[in-house]
DNA sequence: TCCATATTTCGATAGTCCTAGAAATATCGA
DNA sequence: TCGATATTTCTAGGACTATCGAAATATGGA
């Protein structure tokens, strides 16, 4: 993970809108959820909701896969947890250093 | 840890210029940093990391505390780990539900 | 083919953010 | 008080983002 695609990841995270489709996402489990069900739940405006998973997926945080007619969106837990460890990885590494 | 503060912490985390100055905080440890240490170490004018340094205590990444001229930058080693672990917090609680 | 369902693309608006130079403020030492 | 150091505030422009209605595309069934 380097600090780009972190960035990436959490830009992807840091709307009220966004992470809360994430969570959906990530409370459904492995299983995932289509899109429709989704707007169901959460009551945004279908392009809006593309949008944010477009945004979502770009930064890989969810995987989406077409069925039939429906899409269904899953997230992305190997780097959902990558993200999560990045952030204090390599933490007081230079504890202690005054120089460097 | 609700929704909103989530969202504004992983804002602040969003760029890669402020995801490397609160990782730059995150190696130096409890000690912290002074702004002007941060400045020489990555090149950014202090205009502009004053600015993200704001953005990043605003959303209680970092805490600042004035010392003399000085002013020292934490990581707020609570807040990242509370952000780390809201990620996959609910995992799958909703696992092979058909409604709701 | 025709219709209903599922989702995306287009387009436009309003708002927010990044960057950074210049000027201002605050602190310490001589 | 004067100067050096440390950091913030002011300001501004260009870039990016969120939102969402309307139109378009894709799929499956009758």
């Amino acid at each position: 993970m380097d600090s780009d695609s972190a960035a990436d990841g959490f830009t992807a995270m840091g709307s009220t809108a966004r992470l809360d489709v994430l969570r959906a996402l990530v409370r459904a489990g492995p299983a995932g959820r289509p899109v429709s069900d989704i707007q169901a739940t959460l009551g945004i405006p279908a392009s809006t909701l593309t949008h944010h998973l477009k945004a979502l997926a770009d930064a890989g945080l969810i995987i989406q896969e077409k069925t039939g007619r429906s899409i269904i969106s899953r997230a992305n837990y190997d780097q959902l947890e990558a993200l999560a460890a990045f952030i204090l990885s390599e933490c007081c590494s230079e504890e202690g250093r005054n120089h460097g």
